[in-house]
DNA sequence: ATTAAATAATACCTGAAAGTATTAATTTAT
DNA sequence: ATAAATTAATACTTTCAGGTATTATTTAAT
């Protein structure tokens, strides 16, 4: 639940990538480090590439690395590429549940935890997590 | 997302019911009320029953009520009982992938909303509702 | 007693996400 | 040139949450 499971497995290989980000690795290295289904795991790797976040090198050498700056990378564009961001940022019932003229019971449960997941989202990068700069929380 | 449909559709049916606690509502109510599926809505007020937060009264004049005082049913049991709390107390990358001592690249960003999601979950009650009074935030 | 209107139980169906299989294309080492 | 090691494309299979269908049971009005 709270995120696609191929967001999650996005997330993992993107994050990995980032801490050594030195390196060129190949789905098999990726697979022996996270341990996603092989064939699974390759088929995300060409649409991370699709989408710029990665370019891949085919043929006997190949392998990804990042296609673009670490610190232009922030979480939500991870997780908008895969699912999209939309279903993150309506309320808990779905918005068609919770008109804004007469919010759900669950409307104002949700909305600050909603606000601070967000938020941090949207202003963490992937560079963050290798400076080691705490990321911020609200 | 989030929360599943099932939970989302608990929620809406006992918030429903809770705003008009007073009447007994049929399962044919609930539907004009709600467009929840008709014979997903009457598995799910079947559902309902069994875990005790509404009773049940068959034949022709039956119906639903609820089953405890509305002071004691928080949102937290609700969900609990539908899907179970235990994937939202977990971090966003599921607990395999992110031990205590060596946390994923998720952990820092989704402690806090979730914190304040759960707290918030555990603290209010169908009755709150009611009251009109404000639900806590954090 | 019969019928109508309600809930209960249980088995089945469906669509989408997750995962697998197969074959093609690309590149480098030999 | 050939083979090995990689990525790419595409079609297929599996699983399960969400939703349907069918039949049984219960109760009250007539």
């Amino acid at each position: 639940m709270f995120i696609s499971k191929t967001s999650e497995h996005a997330l993992r290989i993107l994050t990995y990538m980032a801490l050594n980000y030195e390196t060129q690795l190949s789905a098999r290295n990726l697979f022996e480090e996270l341990q996603i289904p092989k064939r699974y795991l390759m088929r995300l790797l060409t649409d991370l590439s699709k989408s710029g976040f990665i370019k891949a090198t085919r043929g006997r050498s190949g392998g990804y690395v990042f296609a673009r700056s670490l610190d232009t990378i922030y979480f939500s564009e991870i997780i908008d590429s895969v699912e999209g961001l939309l279903p993150f940022e309506g309320c808990v019932l779905g918005s068609s549940v919770c008109p804004v003229d007469k919010p759900c019971a669950m409307h104002q449960i949700w909305e600050k935890p909603k606000q601070t997941f967000l938020e941090t989202l949207k202003t963490t990068t992937l560079a963050d997590l290798r400076s080691g700069k705490n990321i911020r929380l609200q």
